[in-house]
DNA sequence: AGACTCACG
DNA sequence: ACGTACGTGAGTCTC
């Protein structure tokens, strides 16, 4: 049998050699040389993927053209890089270097002086695309290859664990990562500089870097116990509610399979189906089209309510207790900073930035992310950000004015379209207002405004003339939008992020009109995201003074989560409060709420 | 793997 | 005439 790297001829070898640090006197001088660098390229090898429970096997580093070098990893070598590692003034190059950073603060080092994160700089230049893998970007902007993981690891029933591979094979498989590394460093630089997209990297997204990894290892405490106690009694009414619908159905089946349920509701009870709405396979049962049947049928809201109840227990209920880390007793996320179209960060595993917030069990699922004793979590979140920033980015008088009045911005909206004062503004002309300043950033049509304010079509389409009547900076800042997106090929945010959006000119009307509407909403979203990330990397920079012990835990795209002590509640709020409405200028007021709580479920208001 | 549904901002 | 609001991640079914 051969060794699985008799594969490699099949790859383009990058590297002209590389150097294995084995021995305390090879160490010893490379970590010399090391320290003279100005910069150097570094790449954790670890056993895993998770960074909270993997273990650390080696790094391998590469500081000039076709030579890298590998260092097997034991506590004694760690401690001999840590000063170079540690050294703010040598940057560190890498790739998805949140992870490197995880990996050697587990192993007791600061990893200081981020600079260049190639997977970082491929997503701006690319953002909304998902392939940002180092065997992608080397690919397709180094036209080579690298020996992919499974020519060293083999596959199937012969697969060796990472930890079992001769350090000789592995070496040479890392060491080629790194060079790649570099070498790609030096391409994205220079692509970053033509798109203009320097600036973003180095202000916003690479401080952002260390700030995420830190919060990911913070972690947040869960209460399984509830989650178990609830999940259990969700279980017993799920039970008692199938039974209900399998009595009217006069039959059993499988209520999770929309298929089925589709063909019991419009085949066997024979319920009307006009004006339904259609998926690809048939007419849709999601809950908004089952809600206009709700006088059709009493199964109907029994249907509803088994969704939601099957919904909250199996993704979060159940969900959440299992991803406990058991040597911190808390629940990581990852805070991924190259999935979004639009510069927003994205959560997964679990998902935090979706934990409910309406309902009654809902609201139990929050009451499940508690403050352990003696600390409280602080909630600070933008209040209208995005409203502001379409105001701002099209400095629209009258919208400029209502946020200027500090009063509350539906209410004033509604106000100004029918010419009335706050105290004749009814909640249904308010809910419609607000519905129309929501959707404003989203490039809604008659038809979407009427769908959601559940308003008759030609009423939604008045209302939305009187809108852009009264708001003729929004309207003229969407044209120019449109027009500058169809010039050019891309949008961007105040701080020069960009969306390319191809489908502009596509010659099938429905995906011009659907590019047009990212078109308009990136620039808001995308300028909310830039905010938040640089408050973020504020906060960061100074929590650490002001409040040593808290920790700023969770981010979900307006709000900022902090687990304080109770002693330095006032003072913590305070300060994130104020580095969040001032990071930057706007032709409006930013504003930001606090609350305080023992859990994020019972939160209350916290004047200052 | 893709479709559907639904949780969030 | 036509589709009809932006951005995500996850659980489940179906093929």
């Amino acid at each position: 049998m051969n060794s699985p790297l008799s594969h490699k001829e099949n790859y383009f070898n990058l590297m002209l050699n590389y150097e294995l640090a084995d021995s305390r006197e090879k160490l010893n001088s490379f970590t010399k040389k090391l320290a003279r660098q100005r910069a150097f390229v570094l790449n954790t090898e670890t056993t895993g993927l998770d960074p909270f429970t993997i273990k650390l096997l080696g790094i391998s580093f590469c500081f000039e053209d076709g030579k890298a070098y590998y260092v097997p990893c034991l506590k004694s070598e760690i401690s001999n890089l840590k000063s170079v590692l540690e050294n703010l003034k040598i940057e560190k190059f890498g790739h998805n270097l949140k992870y490197d950073i995880e990996v050697l603060r587990e192993n007791g080092i600061n990893l200081s002086g981020v600079a260049f994160d190639t997977m970082i700089a491929s997503y701006l230049l690319n953002p909304g695309t998902r392939a940002h893998d180092l065997d992608f970007l080397v690919t397709t902007e180094l036209k080579k290859k690298i020996m992919p993981l499974e020519a060293l690891m083999g596959k199937g029933k012969t697969k060796i664990p990472l930890g079992q591979i001769p350090v000789q094979n592995f070496a040479r498989y890392s060491c080629e990562r790194a060079e790649a590394t570099w070498w790609l460093t030096q391409k994205l630089k220079l692509e970053l500089q033509k798109a203009n997209l320097s600036k973003l990297f180095s202000k916003i997204e690479m401080p952002l870097v260390p700030v995420l990894a830190g919060m990911e290892a913070a972690g947040i405490q869960i209460d399984s116990n509830l989650l178990k106690k609830y999940s259990g009694r969700v279980q017993k009414q799920l039970s008692k509610i199938s039974e209900q619908i399998f009595k009217m159905a006069k039959t059993k089946f499988n209520l999770d399979s929309p298929i089925q349920l589709r063909q019991i509701l419009f085949e066997k009870l024979k319920i009307k189906t006009d004006g339904l709405g259609w998926g690809k396979t048939g007419i849709s049962t999601a809950a908004g089209e089952l809600l206009k049947l709700r006088s059709a049928h009493p199964i109907i809201d029994l249907i509803l309510e088994y969704r939601e109840l099957t919904k909250l227990r199996s993704t979060y209920l159940l969900a959440l207790p299992k991803l406990i880390n058991p040597k911190t007793g808390r629940v990581h996320t990852s805070f991924n900073q190259t999935i979004t179209a639009t510069g927003r960060l994205s959560s997964s595993n679990p998902n935090l930035q979706n934990i409910p917030t309406r309902g009654d069990l809902g609201k139990i699922v929050r009451i499940a992310f508690v403050a352990p004793p003696g600390t409280k979590l602080i909630s600070v979140d933008y209040a209208h950000i995005e409203l502001r920033i379409i105001a701002s980015l099209a400095n629209d008088k009258k919208m400029i004015e209502a946020f200027r009045a500090g009063e509350d911005i539906h209410t004033e909206t509604a106000c100004k379209i029918w010419g009335i004062k706050p105290k004749e503004v009814t909640p249904e002309i308010r809910r419609a207002a607000k519905t129309i300043n929501f959707g404003v950033t989203y490039g809604m049509g008659a038809r979407g405004l009427a769908e959601s304010a559940g308003i008759p079509l030609d009423e939604a389409q008045k209302f939305i003339k009187k809108y852009f009547e009264i708001y003729q900076g929004i309207k003229n800042f969407l044209e120019k939008t449109k027009f500058s997106a169809k010039k050019f090929g891309y949008v961007e945010t105040l701080f020069g992020r960009r969306r390319y959006l191809p489908e502009i000119d596509s010659p099938i009307r429905q995906f011009q009109a659907q590019a047009e509407r990212m078109a308009i909403n990136m620039p808001v979203q995308g300028t909310a995201a830039d905010i938040m990330k640089l408050a973020m990397i504020k906060i960061a920079q100074n929590l650490s003074k002001i409040s040593p012990s808290s920790k700023m835990i969770l981010q979900v795209h307006d709000e900022l989560v902090f687990e304080v002590q109770e002693k330095e509640i006032r003072k913590v709020a305070k300060f994130v409060k104020e580095a969040m409405e001032n990071v930057v200028k706007l032709r409006v007021p930013i504003v930001a709420d606090v609350e305080v709580g023992e859990n994020w479920g019972e939160m209350v208001k916290l004047k200052l």
